[in-house]
DNA sequence: TTTAGGG
DNA sequence: CCCTAAA
């Protein structure tokens, strides 16, 4: 039998700086989660958020720490010498290009691995976005707030999707602004893959979202888009500005063509019945299936034992932290230094705090969080693996950590903040004078604890366990704290006409998060404080494998209301095409609006029967013109009675032939 | 894939 | 909106 020599490799983490994703409907279906109203600007959507918005970032290992074990040559050594990988450490190189970020890379890996597992390899990915930051990057070298405007502009020729970085000078940091009102929610870490770039355009009470970050040791970092509106309307979420580009490779090409269409179709707000049987209307596309959507998040990991390790170090200073190595030997050490630490998760959060403006009498908090941290990691793998399996390798554990499911935990003055619905102005935060540790930490989702490796490696990393001294104090506090002030909040320009701008540009599909985030709420609460429970150390010890297909395939779509435009579109489409006809609906009305299906036409067709039915006071949401109403009721009647007739019609066939 | 309906 | 049987 073959023994495999391993090269075991700590990490101690990655810095984690952020991408933009999309809140979700807090009315789903399973949604425990009440619809926040009016000022109450949930703070569950901004953490989401924020969560969504980790990205993963390099950090360098400097000074070699790295314990590669010295062994005979070995592909993986040599590959790993070639490379460098030794001096500097493992990056993790951003994907920026697409909403399901692992298909970007997959399109163009050459990785000799099998299936799709092949992700993350080689410079190749980083190369091109290397070139890509370079041609989108937005010149701000020093300011940060630069950023954000100016890609809002110049991205828009793409989608809305853009990526920027900012100059060397600049300082990685992500401020946030809410309104004090806003409530602490705690909320399961989205799908990494599952992310896509939203921008949530805001009412009233909005949340801003800045973020910016700073190159990282290998070079620029892209954020994806440095601005990110919440708001905590549900029936504003259809006004996600993001979208995902339309094809894959053209990511990061802006073209005149892609922009001169989407003016086009933003100044042509009207046309869309004369144009419907314009023979320059596209096909129908049918990738709008969200079936699609959903392979593309498949994200198939192999088994191979990871063991997440932890240090104690609270250092974000990246050359202090500690590297483990060997966890063959040292696996108990490891595992035991890892629960001593407070949770897998450690939030690095620098402190950036900006005091000024302090007259305002502007009920916002501002905060800036310089960067997660997610938790350390082990891997193991063979010695003459390569060392693109490597780099999957450790894209898998960290892809299991991050997709698998994290918490944000909100720690304030030492102490986290369990009541998800206290409001910021209640837990105090809002307060300058006690505003000296606020923070956040990531921690890992105890739900999804269950592994799919074997019992060997689970019985290794069990130790820890029992060595984890619970009684410890509170770990908790991973996180450094936080500048927070109170200042003149700056509103954003809103958009003229969102519902129509949706209508006709809204294939901005965003992606909900897990449906149950709030479900889970309360079994995290209860061991907050707990440094790290049993279940908790097995949790990161063992990377859960995609297993949870169930909180990756039934992600709902989010909740887009119609909007009194799209309505009288489809009644005029209806009142043409009849009501079987549904495809034809689509494309003749809703074909610019890819996140309409027929199926959604054929429902909202029902609903607006409905509706009609019903007396007005019972009716919810917009209110839908009367006219329009009318005309349904009217289009509903004459081509049922056709089709009654055409069924009858069929029946009486049928009965003659037999 | 599209329709039609229930959930 | 989701899910699916049936066409």
């Amino acid at each position: 039998m073959v023994l495999h020599k391993r090269l075991d490799y700590g990490f101690n983490g990655y810095q984690v700086p952020p991408i933009p994703r999309a809140t979700r409907s807090a009315r789903g279906r399973g949604n425990i989660r009440k619809k926040s109203d009016g000022n109450e600007m949930c703070a569950f959507d901004l953490l989401t958020t924020v969560a969504g918005k980790l990205l993963l970032e390099g950090e360098s290992t400097p000074n070699s720490t790295n314990t590669v074990k010295e062994e005979e040559d070995t592909s993986l050594k040599e590959n790993l010498y070639n490379e460098g990988i030794r001096e500097r450490g493992f990056f993790i190189s951003p994907i920026v290009s697409e909403a399901p970020v692992v298909n970007h890379c997959l399109s163009k890996s050459k990785d000799t691995l099998s299936g799709q597992a092949s992700v993350i390899t080689s410079s190749d990915c980083s190369e091109k976005l290397d070139s890509a930051e370079r041609f989108i990057n937005c010149e701000s070298k020093n300011e940060t707030g630069n950023c954000s405007t100016k890609v809002e502009q110049e991205a828009s020729g793409f989608g809305d999707f853009s990526n920027c970085t900012l100059g060397a000078e600049s300082k990685k940091q992500m401020k946030i602004d809410l309104s004090n009102d806003a409530k602490i929610f705690s909320s399961q870490f989205p799908d990494l893959w599952d992310r896509k770039p939203t921008n949530l355009v805001a009412s009233d009470n909005t949340v801003k979202l800045s973020l910016s970050t700073d190159p990282v040791p290998f070079g620029s970092f892209p954020v994806i888009r440095n601005d990110v509106k919440l708001t905590n309307k549900d029936d504003d979420e259809n006004s996600c500005g993001c979208a995902q580009p339309s094809t894959r490779n053209k990511a990061f090409r802006p073209t005149p063509r892609v922009g001169n269409f989407r003016t086009r179709k933003l100044i042509d707000l009207n046309p869309k019945f004369e144009d419907a049987d314009s023979e320059t209307r596209h096909v129908y596309n049918r990738k709008n299936d969200y079936k699609s959507e959903r392979s593309q998040r498949d994200f198939p990991f192999k088994k191979r034992k990871l063991y997440y390790c932890n240090s104690f170090s609270d250092s974000d200073g990246g050359s202090s932290d500690r590297i483990c190595s060997s966890p063959t030997k040292d696996i108990n050490r490891d595992a035991a230094g890892y629960s001593l630490a407070s949770s897998g998760a450690r939030a690095a959060v620098g402190t950036s705090i900006s005091r000024g403006a302090r007259t305002s009498s502007d009920s916002h908090v501002k905060l800036k969080i310089k960067s997660f941290r997610v938790p350390e990691l082990f891997v193991e793998i063979p010695e003459n693996a390569t060392v693109g399996s490597l780099k999957r390798t450790v894209m898998e554990a960290v892809t299991a950590i991050l997709g698998g499911g994290l918490h944000i935990g909100v720690v304030f003055q030492g102490k986290k903040v369990r009541d998800d619905n206290k409001t910021l102005l209640q837990a105090g935060i809002s307060h300058d004078d006690k505003l000296d540790a606020l923070g956040f930490t990531l921690e890992p989702n105890p739900s999804r604890a269950s592994s799919t490796s074997g019992p060997e490696s689970r019985s290794r990393v069990l130790p820890c366990d029992t060595l984890q001294p619970l009684t410890r104090g509170p770990p908790t506090p991973t996180v450094i704290c936080n500048g927070i002030r109170r200042g003149t909040y700056s509103a954003f320009s809103d958009h003229p006409e969102p519902n129509l701008n949706n209508f006709i540009e809204s294939d901005h599909d965003s992606a909900p998060s897990p449906p149950d985030a709030s479900l889970e709420k309360d079994a995290a609460d209860s061991r907050a404080l707990v440094p790290v429970a049993a279940v908790n150390a097995e949790a990161l010890a063992v990377v859960p494998m995609r297993k949870h297909k169930r909180s990756e395939t039934a992600q709902r779509r989010i909740r887009r209301p119609f909007s009194v435009y799209e309505v009288e579109a489809l009644v005029q489409a209806v009142e043409k095409l009849g009501t079987g006809r549904w495809r034809d609906v689509k494309m003749r009305a809703f074909d610019n609006a890819k996140h309409r299906t027929y199926v959604d036409l054929k429902d909202k067709w029902k609903t607006l029967v409905h509706t009609a039915r019903i007396s007005p006071q019972q009716r919810r949401g917009e209110p839908v013109p009367q006219e329009l109403l009318d005309r349904v009721l009217i289009a509903h009647g004459y081509w049922s009675q056709k089709q009654a007739k055409q069924h009858m019609k069929h029946q009486s066939e049928t009965r003659l032939l037999l």
